[in-house]
RNA sequence: GGUGCGGUGGCGGAGAGGCUACGCAGCGGAUUGCAAAUCCGCGUACACCGGUUCAAAUCCGGUCCGCACCUCCA
């Protein structure tokens, strides 16, 4: 290897060599979507952050397994589900979101485990933490008490007592403190529920995450990734009950977490409105899956992304002229320069300048397809990606070329510029070629 | 109030003490019936004020501004 990995890793708030436990076997969690509506572009970024991550791994190591959950349930879903189906619901976002990120050739996880699986495994972990006294039984709930935990907050660098001071929690009066959270609560005889020895309910939110985990991977996995704004509570708190389970064995041992996606400088987000699903996008930009993608992946992953539509455009024009350039050219390897950039925290930027840097030489082509598909790009061919988006019949335009065709050999340029004129409007550009013929494109 | 991340050319966006990426847009040229596409050339920017240094966008101190988390959130 060229050069080592290195991830910031959100714990010590720095760049940090990465180390893995078993080097032939490299174990990664993302937390996913709760399946309750369609994910938008916001949602889409650790997708892809993490899955070209992933891409690295695999590419650097033997064996990796990257596991990415979906969280089916939820007050939200309970909340969506209005007629009471929440399997219907569940199932068909699931679905949506597995289309969605296809679109963007966010590769499936190698598992995708479901929170609605693992109840047998929370309910364990739920007993062993009060067994162990850091969790306790109040008023049909249990909660996970804080006080009993030494480090509590050193994901987030947050003190117990500053998180008391800014609290604004409706403070349940069960509670011991105000900042002891949710390992399991009750459900009403119309929600979804399941029995267990604090009576019928289902659990809080954090505790399905370690709950796969620990079935999945063990006590202890390489990497756990996220959105920022999860490192808290929810993964605070997934640290929390895992280390106080564990004898205090480490949860992951590299958090990251990457940046949000913005619009006009502030957070895309669900309650704000100001988000465009990743379904709706790919409709407006019909095939342009990999243009969304590469848009996301301008900006460096811990650093904010503006989003807008003219930023899928830029990028469908840089990826329209690498399809170009590498048009029936066949992979060969992966530049060192852009794995360099990659095992430096992700550093993609920096890769796509590689890229552009080997698209000027002539015997590099190869290169940077092999690159660019690391990066989960190139992955189509310059004609599908065309006909993807194409909203007018090939032998029609060919028709529309040979009219054109004669008129110039009339030298009527009036009407050649009119049929030109008017393919452009469908998006179809004519080029003239010095033999006499016409491409288009 | 606490915690964290930022402010780079028209725009996007790396870099992180000297060699001043890269892309888009723009301008000039080659080419073209005119275009498009392509090729060649052109940009001395790093919020502000001090300090350290032979040398600072990069280090140190301060100021201003923005965003985020502390509540569900990727």
């Amino acid at each position: 290897m060229s050069s080592k990995l290195k991830l910031y890793n959100t714990l010590t708030n720095k760049k940090e060599e990465f180390k893995a436990i078993n080097p032939k076997h490299i174990t990664m969690y993302v937390c996913g979507p709760t399946v309750y509506d369609f994910s938008h572009v916001g949602n889409a970024r650790p997708v892809v952050v993490f899955d070209t991550l992933a891409r690295l791994l695999r590419h650097d190591y033997d064996k990796v397994t990257y596991a990415r959950n979906i969280t089916d349930i939820d007050d939200k879903i309970i909340e969506a589900a209005t007629n009471g189906n929440i399997a219907e619901i569940t199932e068909k976002f699931a679905r949506h979101y597995e289309d969605d990120m296809s679109a963007l050739n966010a590769e499936k996880p190698d598992i995708v485990p479901k929170a609605t699986d693992y109840v047998d495994e929370m309910i364990a972990l739920i007993s062993d933490l009060i067994t162990k006294g850091h969790a306790y039984e109040a008023n049909e709930h249990v909660l996970f008490e804080i006080s009993t935990m030494d480090d509590y907050g050193e994901l987030s660098g947050r003190k117990v007592e500053d998180l008391l001071a800014g609290a604004r929690v409706d403070i349940a009066g069960y509670k011991r403190e105000a900042s002891d959270f949710v390992l399991w609560k009750p459900s009403s005889d119309a929600q979804p529920g399941w029995e267990s020895p604090w009576g019928r309910g289902r659990p809080g939110w954090h505790t399905e995450c370690s709950a796969m985990i620990k079935k999945n991977f063990g006590e202890t996995i390489d990497i756990h990734g996220g959105g920022q704004d999860l490192i808290f509570p929810h993964h605070e708190n997934e640290i929390a009950q895992s280390k106080c389970a564990h004898g205090g064995r480490n949860l992951a041992n590299y958090w990251m977490h990457n940046g949000y996606l913005t619009v006009n400088g502030e957070k895309m987000s669900k309650s704000q409105g100001n988000f465009v699903t990743v379904h709706d996008l790919l409709k407006e930009f019909i095939g342009g899956g990999e243009d969304i993608r590469l848009c996301l992946l301008t900006a460096q992953y811990r650093q904010p992304v503006n989003f807008s539509k003219g930023g899928v455009i830029q990028a469908k024009k840089q990826l329209d002229k690498w399809y170009k350039t590498t048009q029936g050219v066949e992979p060969t390897v992966v530049s060192d320069a852009v794995l360099d950039a990659l095992r430096d925290d992700l550093n993609t930027p920096k890769a796509i300048m590689e890229l552009n840097q080997l698209s000027k030489n002539e015997n590099k082509k190869g290169e940077l397809l092999a690159s660019a598909q690391l990066l989960g790009l190139l992955e189509s061919t310059i004609e599908k990606r065309l006909m993807g988006s194409l909203k007018i019949n090939p032998e029609k335009i060919e028709d529309k070329i040979l009219e054109r065709t004669t008129a110039k050999m009339d030298k009527n340029w009036k009407r050649a510029d009119e049929i030109r004129d008017e393919l452009n409007k469908l998006g179809i550009k004519l080029l003239d070629r010095p033999d006499g013929t016409t491409a288009w494109e």
